[in-house]
DNA sequence: GTGGTCTAGACCACC
DNA sequence: GTGGTCTAGACCACA
């Protein structure tokens, strides 16, 4: 899940564009000095979520798509959160800020 | 988790109000028809995370208390879900669009 | 997938009736000779394509759900087949008799 | 394989009909700007399935041939799909109004 | 070379 | 005990 969180927040923050072949898992694996299996899964989760595709070449190339499964499960866990934050006791307006805030430092890291 | 779920957003919905005792978890264990020990655990866990408090009858009460760690740890749950908002090619209005309908739709539960 | 494909035909035969609990993945993978992991792999596909649920205890339940994408993901696939079928130059009854047998066989098996 | 699925939906559909000659396998390449392996293979497979045949100038031409191994394979194919459905708890007459479904629209595609 | 799969063994958290 | 995960090594088909 680290590995796939980084990647997820390179291509969120434009370190890695659309179309760009990643390198192969064992590669990879070799640079981070994990095992090809870990990277593999990685791989394979992010191409299930509509993160990566595979080529002609067997190689994962970065894609975005947004699919209408993705925006379902989001909100769902927006959902959760966002109730967790006003059983806090969390006005509306302190939840919205903490948004606006964490999405304007997100978006930032995307013009980089 | 599906318990400490209902709970929480029973909480937020105002169905629980701050100050309420909660029914003891063999109690609740026995009206849903499954384990103490799960019920336990998901007490446990809303303590934990500062939803319940343990009164001096050992009896759990709804508590409502913003802390530090939860807002961080909101935190950072909201930037992994947004950054693959972001990483799946969705714009910053969008985003926030699905965040304020289902803050708003969480917020209209509250008043019922 | 051999133990998918066995798994898949047991539900539908109703050898393996909603609700039974599955062997874990270590103990079938001891009965049938083969590594735990291939079972678990098994065991995780046929959870994800809704065939399987886990319950409380962590174990694997035998669930019947009918979901949107499965019947989307049905269609597909048979289209593709039947477009195979007419290039082959198989009329439009022809294939329905087929169809309709091998739904007769799979359906026996049902009752037993 | 999409290149294949295209074909083999173009014979379906009467777009190429029986003796049409493809054109070669270089020339669809750039065509369609992919690589000549790729189509090269898309049309073996092809023939190895019995859609087309190598004329005497080893050109690929379509050709309608049911054989009995295509109709084994079919079978096997549809035997494993019905499965599934039947294991999600679809009824018999469910099943066989997607079936027909399907069929009914594949064939419409025909006589245009 | 690539990813995909199977085997194998170890450790983890959970119940 | 359970499944989940990481490591490791081997072999496969594909290109």
């Amino acid at each position: 899940m680290q590995i796939y969180d980084q990647i997820v927040e390179a291509i969120a923050s434009g370190k890695l564009e659309e179309g760009t072949t990643l390198p192969s898992a064992r590669r990879l694996a070799v640079d981070l000095g994990i095992n090809f299996h870990t990277v593999n899964k990685a791989y394979n989760l992010l191409r299930e979520r509509g993160f990566l595709i595979m080529n002609r070449k067997k190689m994962f190339v970065v894609q975005k798509s947004k699919d209408e499964k993705f925006i379902e499960n989001l909100k769902n866990l927006e959902e959760k959160l966002i109730n967790e934050a006003i059983a806090k006791g969390m006005s509306e307006n302190e939840i919205l800020s903490i948004l606006k805030n964490v999405l304007k430092k997100t978006k930032k890291g995307d013009s980089l």
